[in-house]
DNA sequence: CTGTGCATGTAAGGAGTTACATGATTGC
DNA sequence: GCAATCATGTAACTCCTTACATGCACAG
Protein backbone atom coordinates (compact mmCIF):
# COMPACT_ATOMS: atom_id res chain seq x y z
CA UNK A 1 0.00 0.00 0.00
CA UNK A 2 1.49 3.45 0.80
CA UNK A 3 4.96 3.01 -0.35
CA UNK A 4 6.99 4.98 3.04
CA UNK A 5 5.64 8.59 2.48
CA UNK A 6 7.01 10.69 5.09
CA UNK A 7 4.89 12.44 7.39
CA UNK A 8 5.39 15.62 5.68
CA UNK A 9 4.02 14.37 2.29
CA UNK A 10 0.49 12.99 4.15
CA UNK A 11 0.50 16.59 5.81
CA UNK A 12 0.50 17.83 1.87
CA UNK A 13 -2.50 15.20 1.53
CA UNK A 14 -4.41 16.36 3.83
CA UNK A 15 -4.13 20.33 2.93
CA UNK A 16 -5.35 18.95 -0.04
CA UNK A 17 -7.97 17.25 1.77
CA UNK A 18 -9.58 20.64 2.17
CA UNK A 19 -11.37 21.02 -1.52
CA UNK A 20 -9.22 23.53 -3.34
CA UNK A 21 -6.24 22.83 -6.00
CA UNK A 22 -3.31 24.29 -5.00
CA UNK A 23 0.06 24.91 -6.53
CA UNK A 24 3.07 24.32 -4.55
CA UNK A 25 3.61 28.15 -3.80
CA UNK A 26 0.22 27.95 -2.38
CA UNK A 27 0.50 24.70 -0.23
CA UNK A 28 3.94 26.61 1.33
CA UNK A 29 1.47 29.54 2.28
CA UNK A 30 -0.85 27.44 4.15
CA UNK A 31 1.26 25.13 5.74
CA UNK A 32 3.02 28.51 7.47
CA UNK A 33 -0.30 29.52 8.52
CA UNK A 34 -1.21 26.57 10.13
CA UNK A 35 1.12 23.72 9.75
CA UNK A 36 3.80 25.25 11.03
CA UNK A 37 2.36 25.49 14.54
CA UNK A 38 1.85 21.59 15.02
CA UNK A 39 4.04 20.25 12.75
CA UNK A 40 6.63 22.36 10.22
CA UNK A 41 6.91 25.14 8.24
CA UNK A 42 8.93 22.45 5.05
CA UNK A 43 11.34 24.58 2.79
CA UNK A 44 9.69 25.53 -0.65
CA UNK A 45 12.13 23.13 -2.39
CA UNK A 46 10.71 20.33 -0.05
CA UNK A 47 7.22 21.13 -1.36
CA UNK A 48 7.67 20.64 -4.42
CA UNK A 49 10.23 17.12 -3.83
CA UNK A 50 7.69 16.13 -2.14
CA UNK A 51 4.61 16.87 -4.90
CA UNK A 52 7.14 15.19 -7.20
CA UNK A 53 6.67 12.46 -5.22
CA UNK A 54 3.12 12.54 -4.14
CA UNK A 55 2.46 12.77 -8.37
CA UNK A 56 4.67 10.02 -9.05
CA UNK A 57 2.95 7.51 -6.88
CA UNK A 58 -0.19 9.00 -8.30
CA UNK A 59 -1.69 10.22 -4.98
CA UNK A 60 -1.56 13.91 -6.43
CA UNK A 61 -2.92 14.65 -9.94
CA UNK A 62 -0.78 17.47 -11.49
CA UNK A 63 -2.99 19.74 -13.31
CA UNK A 64 -0.33 21.93 -15.52
CA UNK A 65 -1.42 25.20 -17.28
CA UNK A 66 -0.43 28.02 -18.77
CA UNK A 67 -1.45 31.00 -17.25
CA UNK A 68 -0.36 34.43 -19.22
CA UNK A 69 3.33 33.24 -20.55
CA UNK A 70 3.83 31.21 -17.64
CA UNK A 71 3.91 27.72 -16.46
CA UNK A 72 1.34 26.90 -13.39
CA UNK A 73 0.68 23.75 -11.85
CA UNK A 74 -1.52 22.60 -9.09
CA UNK A 75 -2.04 19.81 -7.76
CA UNK A 76 -5.40 17.82 -6.85
CA UNK A 77 -5.83 15.03 -4.55
CA UNK A 78 -6.47 11.68 -6.22
CA UNK A 79 -9.27 8.56 -4.85
CA UNK A 80 -5.86 6.92 -4.29
CA UNK A 81 -4.40 10.15 -2.82
CA UNK A 82 -7.21 9.73 -0.13
CA UNK A 83 -6.98 6.21 0.19
CA UNK A 84 -3.72 6.24 1.60
CA UNK A 85 -4.20 9.21 3.51
CA UNK A 86 -6.76 7.05 5.39
CA UNK A 87 -4.53 4.06 5.31
CA UNK A 88 -2.13 6.37 7.33
CA UNK A 89 -3.97 7.79 9.56
CA UNK A 90 -6.38 4.38 10.41
CA UNK A 91 -3.12 2.47 10.12
CA UNK A 92 -0.42 4.27 12.13
CA UNK A 93 0.29 4.74 15.87
CA UNK A 94 0.26 8.80 16.05
CA UNK A 95 2.77 8.88 18.36
CA UNK A 96 4.00 10.81 21.50
CA UNK A 97 4.59 14.43 19.67
CA UNK A 98 8.54 15.66 19.98
CA UNK A 99 9.40 19.05 21.01
CA UNK A 100 12.43 20.87 19.88
CA UNK A 101 12.10 24.13 22.83
CA UNK A 102 15.80 25.46 22.43
CA UNK A 103 14.27 27.67 25.38
CA UNK A 104 13.20 24.78 27.51
CA UNK A 105 16.77 23.37 26.80
CA UNK A 106 18.64 26.36 27.66
CA UNK A 107 16.61 26.75 30.49
CA UNK A 108 17.90 23.53 31.91
CA UNK A 109 21.32 24.28 31.98
CA UNK A 110 20.63 28.05 32.39
CA UNK A 111 23.50 27.56 35.66
CA UNK A 112 26.12 27.85 32.63
CA UNK A 113 25.58 31.53 31.89
CA UNK A 114 24.25 34.62 33.83
CA UNK A 115 20.79 34.87 34.67
CA UNK A 116 20.52 37.96 32.70
CA UNK A 117 21.45 36.08 29.38
CA UNK A 118 18.04 33.65 30.48
CA UNK A 119 16.19 36.32 31.62
CA UNK A 120 16.43 38.21 28.51
CA UNK A 121 15.88 34.87 26.64
CA UNK A 122 12.39 34.64 28.33
CA UNK A 123 11.70 38.46 27.58
CA UNK A 124 12.32 37.22 23.83
CA UNK A 125 10.72 34.07 23.77
CA UNK A 126 7.59 36.29 25.50
CA UNK A 127 8.01 38.53 22.47
CA UNK A 128 7.54 35.39 20.32
CA UNK A 129 4.95 34.26 21.73
CA UNK A 130 2.77 36.77 21.13
CA UNK A 131 3.55 37.11 17.23
CA UNK A 132 2.48 33.71 17.64
CA UNK A 133 -0.67 33.65 19.11
CA UNK A 134 -1.31 37.09 17.22
CA UNK A 135 -1.21 35.21 13.99
CA UNK A 136 -2.57 31.96 14.96
CA UNK A 137 -5.64 34.00 16.27
CA UNK A 138 -6.03 35.63 12.91
CA UNK A 139 -6.65 32.48 11.30
CA UNK A 140 -9.01 30.83 14.19
CA UNK A 141 -11.43 33.90 13.24
CA UNK A 142 -11.07 33.55 9.57
CA UNK A 143 -12.15 30.08 10.50
CA UNK A 144 -15.76 31.30 11.89
CA UNK A 145 -18.69 30.40 10.01
CA UNK A 146 -17.95 26.97 9.72
CA UNK A 147 -16.42 25.78 13.02
CA UNK A 148 -19.42 24.06 14.27
CA UNK A 149 -20.01 20.09 14.42
CA UNK A 150 -20.35 18.48 10.76
CA UNK A 151 -18.95 21.75 9.46
CA UNK A 152 -15.62 22.49 6.78
CA UNK A 153 -13.53 23.97 9.75
CA UNK A 154 -14.76 21.92 12.74
CA UNK A 155 -11.17 19.96 13.53
CA UNK A 156 -8.79 22.98 12.22
CA UNK A 157 -10.92 25.13 14.58
CA UNK A 158 -10.55 22.89 17.79
CA UNK A 159 -6.95 22.28 16.69
CA UNK A 160 -6.76 26.39 16.56
CA UNK A 161 -8.30 26.46 19.66
CA UNK A 162 -6.02 23.62 21.04
CA UNK A 163 -2.74 25.91 19.93
CA UNK A 164 -4.09 28.83 21.06
CA UNK A 165 -4.36 27.47 25.12
CA UNK A 166 -1.08 26.07 24.26
CA UNK A 167 0.21 29.34 23.45
CA UNK A 168 -1.06 30.84 26.13
CA UNK A 169 -0.35 28.23 28.75
CA UNK A 170 3.64 28.99 27.43
CA UNK A 171 3.42 32.44 27.91
CA UNK A 172 2.26 31.53 31.93
CA UNK A 173 5.31 28.96 32.07
CA UNK A 174 7.41 31.39 30.88
CA UNK A 175 6.48 34.69 33.46
CA UNK A 176 6.42 32.19 36.09
CA UNK A 177 9.82 30.97 35.37
CA UNK A 178 11.44 34.82 35.00
CA UNK A 179 9.77 35.25 38.60
CA UNK A 180 11.46 32.37 39.73
CA UNK A 181 14.63 33.63 38.12
CA UNK A 182 14.60 36.50 40.78
CA UNK A 183 13.90 35.18 43.58
CA UNK A 184 17.54 34.43 44.89
CA UNK A 185 19.22 31.74 47.12
CA UNK A 186 18.12 31.47 50.96
CA UNK A 187 20.76 33.76 51.86
CA UNK A 188 19.43 36.66 49.80
CA UNK A 189 16.75 39.10 49.47
CA UNK A 190 14.14 39.06 47.14
CA UNK A 191 14.32 41.80 45.16
CA UNK A 192 11.63 44.91 44.72
CA UNK A 193 9.12 44.52 42.58
CA UNK B 1 34.64 30.43 17.82
CA UNK B 2 32.20 27.96 18.16
CA UNK B 3 32.37 25.45 15.03
CA UNK B 4 28.97 24.57 13.85
CA UNK B 5 28.12 22.06 16.07
CA UNK B 6 24.50 20.98 16.24
CA UNK B 7 22.11 21.86 18.89
CA UNK B 8 22.26 18.12 20.27
CA UNK B 9 26.13 18.40 20.86
CA UNK B 10 25.43 21.69 22.98
CA UNK B 11 22.47 19.76 24.70
CA UNK B 12 25.19 16.71 25.26
CA UNK B 13 27.86 19.42 26.89
CA UNK B 14 24.95 20.91 29.02
CA UNK B 15 24.51 17.09 30.50
CA UNK B 16 28.34 17.18 31.31
CA UNK B 17 27.98 20.84 33.06
CA UNK B 18 26.29 18.99 36.50
CA UNK B 19 29.49 17.32 37.68
CA UNK B 20 29.72 14.00 36.38
CA UNK B 21 32.09 12.61 34.10
CA UNK B 22 29.88 10.00 31.94
CA UNK B 23 30.16 7.52 29.53
CA UNK B 24 28.09 7.70 25.87
CA UNK B 25 25.83 4.85 27.01
CA UNK B 26 24.97 7.30 30.17
CA UNK B 27 24.52 10.32 28.46
CA UNK B 28 22.07 8.73 25.95
CA UNK B 29 20.19 6.93 29.55
CA UNK B 30 20.04 11.00 31.14
CA UNK B 31 18.90 11.94 27.64
CA UNK B 32 16.26 9.61 27.70
CA UNK B 33 15.05 10.78 30.89
CA UNK B 34 14.88 14.19 30.78
CA UNK B 35 16.13 15.76 27.47
CA UNK B 36 13.51 13.99 25.46
CA UNK B 37 10.60 15.52 26.64
CA UNK B 38 12.01 19.01 25.42
CA UNK B 39 14.65 18.59 23.10
CA UNK B 40 15.12 15.20 21.39
CA UNK B 41 15.98 11.37 22.49
CA UNK B 42 19.20 11.07 19.86
CA UNK B 43 20.34 7.44 18.82
CA UNK B 44 22.98 5.97 20.40
CA UNK B 45 24.90 6.34 17.30
CA UNK B 46 24.67 10.04 17.48
CA UNK B 47 25.16 10.35 20.72
CA UNK B 48 28.97 8.58 20.25
CA UNK B 49 29.43 10.79 16.29
CA UNK B 50 28.72 13.66 18.46
CA UNK B 51 31.51 12.68 21.64
CA UNK B 52 33.85 12.22 18.54
CA UNK B 53 33.23 15.56 17.19
CA UNK B 54 33.09 17.06 20.63
CA UNK B 55 36.23 15.18 21.58
CA UNK B 56 38.15 17.06 18.32
CA UNK B 57 37.06 20.00 18.84
CA UNK B 58 38.80 19.58 22.16
CA UNK B 59 34.68 20.31 24.23
CA UNK B 60 34.98 17.81 25.92
CA UNK B 61 38.03 15.35 27.41
CA UNK B 62 37.92 11.34 26.87
CA UNK B 63 38.91 9.22 29.68
CA UNK B 64 39.44 5.62 28.13
CA UNK B 65 39.97 3.50 31.44
CA UNK B 66 40.02 -0.34 31.15
CA UNK B 67 37.63 -2.14 33.54
CA UNK B 68 37.96 -5.50 34.11
CA UNK B 69 38.70 -6.63 30.23
CA UNK B 70 36.60 -4.06 28.30
CA UNK B 71 37.58 -0.01 27.70
CA UNK B 72 35.23 2.64 28.86
CA UNK B 73 35.49 6.08 27.88
CA UNK B 74 33.98 8.46 29.93
CA UNK B 75 33.63 11.97 29.03
CA UNK B 76 34.10 15.67 30.94
CA UNK B 77 33.75 18.78 29.90
CA UNK B 78 36.62 20.75 29.31
CA UNK B 79 36.88 24.79 29.82
CA UNK B 80 37.19 25.10 25.92
CA UNK B 81 33.96 23.30 26.38
CA UNK B 82 32.06 25.61 28.91
CA UNK B 83 33.87 28.72 26.85
CA UNK B 84 31.92 27.06 23.87
CA UNK B 85 28.38 26.07 25.37
CA UNK B 86 28.02 29.91 27.18
CA UNK B 87 29.36 31.27 23.79
CA UNK B 88 26.33 29.79 22.24
CA UNK B 89 23.50 30.52 25.14
CA UNK B 90 24.77 33.92 25.02
CA UNK B 91 25.39 34.34 21.46
CA UNK B 92 22.71 32.95 19.67
CA UNK B 93 19.18 33.97 19.85
CA UNK B 94 16.51 30.88 21.03
CA UNK B 95 14.29 30.65 17.87
CA UNK B 96 10.59 29.32 18.83
CA UNK B 97 10.11 25.63 19.32
CA UNK B 98 9.20 23.35 17.12
CA UNK B 99 6.11 20.86 18.01
CA UNK B 100 5.96 17.52 15.87
CA UNK B 101 2.46 16.70 16.75
CA UNK B 102 1.35 14.01 14.70
CA UNK B 103 -2.13 13.98 17.12
CA UNK B 104 -2.96 17.52 16.13
CA UNK B 105 -1.81 16.69 12.94
CA UNK B 106 -4.12 14.02 12.05
CA UNK B 107 -6.93 16.10 14.17
CA UNK B 108 -6.66 18.65 11.92
CA UNK B 109 -7.21 16.70 8.86
CA UNK B 110 -10.08 13.88 11.13
CA UNK B 111 -12.66 14.77 8.39
CA UNK B 112 -10.63 12.33 5.96
CA UNK B 113 -11.31 9.60 8.80
CA UNK B 114 -14.02 8.38 10.76
CA UNK B 115 -14.93 9.90 14.33
CA UNK B 116 -14.17 6.34 16.53
CA UNK B 117 -10.91 6.21 14.91
CA UNK B 118 -9.67 9.83 16.11
CA UNK B 119 -11.13 9.11 19.38
CA UNK B 120 -9.20 5.93 18.92
CA UNK B 121 -6.18 7.85 18.55
CA UNK B 122 -7.10 10.64 21.54
CA UNK B 123 -7.81 7.88 23.95
CA UNK B 124 -3.67 6.54 22.91
CA UNK B 125 -3.01 9.77 23.29
CA UNK B 126 -3.97 10.25 26.73
CA UNK B 127 -2.70 6.76 27.68
CA UNK B 128 1.09 8.08 26.80
CA UNK B 129 0.50 11.23 28.21
CA UNK B 130 -0.09 9.37 31.61
CA UNK B 131 3.34 7.60 31.46
CA UNK B 132 5.21 10.49 30.54
CA UNK B 133 3.85 12.30 33.36
CA UNK B 134 4.37 9.12 35.29
CA UNK B 135 8.24 9.44 34.39
CA UNK B 136 8.68 13.14 33.99
CA UNK B 137 6.87 13.25 37.95
CA UNK B 138 9.91 10.48 38.79
CA UNK B 139 12.48 12.60 37.52
CA UNK B 140 11.02 15.75 39.36
CA UNK B 141 11.16 14.08 42.73
CA UNK B 142 14.61 12.91 42.12
CA UNK B 143 15.45 16.44 42.04
CA UNK B 144 14.06 17.52 45.80
CA UNK B 145 16.42 18.24 48.48
CA UNK B 146 18.43 20.57 45.43
CA UNK B 147 15.53 22.48 43.75
CA UNK B 148 15.24 25.34 45.71
CA UNK B 149 17.06 29.10 44.28
CA UNK B 150 20.90 28.27 44.00
CA UNK B 151 20.77 24.96 44.39
CA UNK B 152 22.12 22.54 41.73
CA UNK B 153 18.90 21.44 40.21
CA UNK B 154 16.93 24.53 40.44
CA UNK B 155 16.69 24.56 36.74
CA UNK B 156 15.98 21.03 36.06
CA UNK B 157 13.18 21.41 38.37
CA UNK B 158 11.56 24.55 37.02
CA UNK B 159 11.68 23.01 33.55
CA UNK B 160 10.26 19.61 34.66
CA UNK B 161 7.78 21.60 36.06
CA UNK B 162 6.93 23.73 33.54
CA UNK B 163 6.78 20.12 31.29
CA UNK B 164 4.42 18.59 33.87
CA UNK B 165 2.20 21.83 33.36
CA UNK B 166 2.22 20.85 29.88
CA UNK B 167 1.26 17.53 30.05
CA UNK B 168 -1.22 18.51 31.88
CA UNK B 169 -2.54 21.05 30.08
CA UNK B 170 -2.26 18.86 26.87
CA UNK B 171 -4.72 15.66 28.77
CA UNK B 172 -6.58 18.61 29.14
CA UNK B 173 -7.04 19.57 25.57
CA UNK B 174 -7.25 15.70 24.60
CA UNK B 175 -10.54 15.18 26.59
CA UNK B 176 -11.80 18.45 25.84
CA UNK B 177 -11.45 17.41 21.61
CA UNK B 178 -12.89 14.25 22.78
CA UNK B 179 -15.49 15.75 24.06
CA UNK B 180 -16.19 18.06 21.27
CA UNK B 181 -15.65 14.82 18.58
CA UNK B 182 -19.02 13.67 20.85
CA UNK B 183 -21.14 16.82 19.80
CA UNK B 184 -23.20 16.11 16.29
CA UNK B 185 -23.93 18.32 13.55
CA UNK B 186 -26.73 21.34 14.71
CA UNK B 187 -29.78 19.15 13.74
CA UNK B 188 -28.60 15.49 15.99
CA UNK B 189 -29.08 15.41 19.07
CA UNK B 190 -26.08 15.21 21.88
CA UNK B 191 -25.20 11.59 22.61
CA UNK B 192 -25.68 10.22 26.29
CA UNK B 193 -23.48 10.69 28.81
C1' DC C 1 12.24 50.77 -13.75
C1' DT C 2 12.82 48.65 -9.51
C1' DG C 3 11.32 45.96 -5.87
C1' DT C 4 8.02 42.62 -4.15
C1' DG C 5 5.31 38.69 -4.81
C1' DC C 6 4.28 34.56 -7.60
C1' DA C 7 6.12 30.34 -9.31
C1' DT C 8 9.36 26.47 -9.98
C1' DG C 9 13.05 24.04 -9.57
C1' DT C 10 18.46 21.87 -8.80
C1' DA C 11 22.51 20.82 -5.97
C1' DA C 12 25.04 20.17 -1.94
C1' DG C 13 25.23 19.08 2.54
C1' DG C 14 23.98 18.10 7.49
C1' DA C 15 21.45 16.01 11.22
C1' DG C 16 19.61 12.12 12.63
C1' DT C 17 17.65 7.43 11.97
C1' DT C 18 17.68 2.29 11.36
C1' DA C 19 20.16 -1.72 10.67
C1' DC C 20 24.12 -4.19 11.48
C1' DA C 21 28.06 -5.88 14.19
C1' DT C 22 30.61 -7.05 18.42
C1' DG C 23 31.56 -8.34 22.95
C1' DA C 24 31.72 -8.15 28.32
C1' DT C 25 29.09 -8.36 32.63
C1' DT C 26 25.39 -9.46 35.67
C1' DG C 27 21.27 -11.66 37.41
C1' DC C 28 18.19 -15.50 37.32
C1' DG D 1 23.02 -21.44 30.34
C1' DC D 2 20.44 -17.49 28.82
C1' DA D 3 18.61 -13.04 28.74
C1' DA D 4 19.08 -8.39 29.82
C1' DT D 5 22.04 -4.66 30.45
C1' DC D 6 26.34 -2.28 29.61
C1' DA D 7 29.26 -0.48 26.09
C1' DT D 8 30.93 0.98 21.52
C1' DG D 9 30.90 1.67 17.12
C1' DT D 10 30.14 1.55 11.32
C1' DA D 11 27.29 1.98 7.07
C1' DA D 12 23.56 3.26 4.53
C1' DC D 13 20.01 6.09 3.96
C1' DT D 14 16.28 9.80 4.50
C1' DC D 15 14.46 14.00 5.54
C1' DC D 16 15.09 18.49 5.32
C1' DT D 17 17.65 22.85 4.92
C1' DT D 18 20.43 26.43 2.64
C1' DA D 19 22.18 28.29 -1.32
C1' DC D 20 21.71 28.98 -5.96
C1' DA D 21 19.22 29.87 -10.31
C1' DT D 22 15.46 31.57 -13.24
C1' DG D 23 11.74 34.27 -14.86
C1' DC D 24 6.87 36.55 -15.07
C1' DA D 25 3.54 39.99 -13.20
C1' DC D 26 2.43 44.00 -11.01
C1' DA D 27 2.56 48.16 -8.07
C1' DG D 28 4.74 52.50 -6.93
Amino acid sequence: MSQDIPVTGYAILGLLTFGDELTGYEIKQRADMTLRFYWVSPAMSQVYTELRRLTDLGLVAADARTEGSREVTSYAITAAGQAALRGWMDGTPAGFPVLKHTVLLRLLIAHATEPAHTRQMLHDYLGELDRAIDDLAQVRESLRGADRPGEAFRFPSLVADWGLDYFAAETQHAKRALAGLDETGPEGTVPPA
